[in-house]
Parts: structure tokens; C-alpha cells; sequence
DNA sequence: ACTTACCGTCAGTGAATACTAACCAAGACG
DNA sequence: CGTCTTGGTTAGTATTCACTGACGGTAAGT
């Protein structure tokens, strides 16, 4: 089932939603403090976030009154897994193709 | 440098490029042929083909009347080596976090 | 109960982008 | 040469998408 990562590609492909990810890596953090540090209004980053959620790429829990969203590691390691699987089969093709052209030079 | 990763997130934004790239991956393919096999003109797979190159993860090369692209491995594997920092570092964090969380609960 | 703070969501707008149609260049073949 | 095929590029259009402003809802504090 690769819908799940093609929402992850596709939520990682904003630069916005990249920066907010990589802030959150240090560790937790609520929606207004994210909306101080970037250049865009509180509903723009909550917007953000949902997208991110949906890829399973963040959590957010309730604390207090506020939000807290952090990063969610199975999500990176799903990732990770696809571009692991797609590097070997890339580069088999590469190393079968490299074989190929070695037959062409040496006939 | 980052930047030509962040070139390369943005390339696998686009769902028809993750098909282009995914179908090139068993082997390299003119651009008419590609444009056989998807629902868009061949206009549009050039210019999906000319965002993939300079974000390097296809290379071309030409052949005769035609011109093949076939994937990079050197461009896939950089986006590997990416995510295994990023997700050595989320999970970190995240045993981090979950030691936190329980000092909390046994204090 | 009232106020303040924090957050999600909706409607509308502006910008980025993916697509097609048309034109032009280069190699293969008669 | 002339023709055909293949491919890149350029307007021009349409769609998508990111952003802001406004509204409602919930939790903590006075």
C-alpha cells in the first residue's frame, strides 16, 4: 500500500511543511510558538500541520490549553523503508545497464 | 548543502513524476514512449523530465534519433543518506521524549 | 460569569504550476 | 535534398495550492 507515502511525498514537497518538520525534531511544540518562528499567520502553519498529520508524518496530544505536535518516527521509518527498496532496485538497474554497455564496447 | 535536496523533495511532489520515475526505474526509456504509457501529452513529461534532471535524479543520454533517460542512482541514494539522518535524529529525540515521559509517571 | 489565550476551520484571494497547442531544431532514411 | 520521426521550448490557459481574515469552540485565570 504506497498511499500513505505518497501523501508523505506530497506533504514533504512544501518547503514550509519541511522547516516546520525539521523544527519540530528537536522535540515537541504548540502551534503558536511554530507561527512566532515562521513567516506565516497561525492558520497557515495549522494548516500545514493537518497535512502533515494526515501522512502520519506528525502527532499532536492535547496539553492544557494548548496543542503540542512532535514528529512521528514510524512515519520517517516508512519513508525511509520506501527510498531504501527504491535505491537497490535502482541501482540493480543501474548495475545491469552498466553490464549491458560493457558488452556493447567490448564486441 | 541541502539545496539540491530541496530540489529533489519538491521534484517528488508531483504525482506524475513519481510514476515517470517509478516506470524508469526497471530500465531506461525514450520520452515518446513514456508519454505512451500516461495520460498527458509529451510536452508535459519534457517538462516533468526537465525537473527531474536538474534535481538529478534522472540523467539522459542521446541515442540516435532519440534521447533515453534512466534514473540516477547517485541522486536517489543522496535522498537516502537524507532520510537516514533525519531519521537517525527524530528517533533520538523521540527516546528522548519517551525517557521524560517516564520520569514523569514514576516521580 | 467574564475575559484572555490557544487552536481548528471556512471562505475568498493571489500566486505557483501542470497542462495543451503550436512552432522550431536535429538525426535517420528514401 | 526532402520527408519523417523524435524531442525541446514557448505562449496561453486552467487548475491547484498556500495564505490571510473572520468566526466558533475549548481551557485556564480573574
Amino acid at each position: 500500500m504506497n498511499t500513505n507515502q505518497d501523501a508523505q511525498l506530497e506533504a514533504l514537497g512544501d518547503a514550509t511543511r519541511r522547516a516546520i518538520l525539521a523544527r519540530l525534531i528537536n522535540g515537541p511544540l504548540p502551534v503558536g510558538e511554530l507561527a512566532r518562528e515562521f513567516p506565516v499567520s497561525r492558520p497557515a502553519i495549522s494548516q500545514h500541520l493537518r497535512v502533515l498529520k494526515q501522512a502520519r508524518l506528525v502527532v499532536d496530544r492535547p496539553a492544557g490549553n494548548r496543542r503540542l505536535y512532535q514528529v512521528n518516527p514510524e512515519g520517517i521509518d516508512s519513508l525511509r523503508q520506501y527510498f531504501e527498496q527504491f535505491w537497490t532496485q535502482a541501482l540493480g538497474a543501474f548495475k545491469a545497464a552498466a553490464e549491458a554497455s560493457d558488452h556493447e564496447e567490448t564486441r
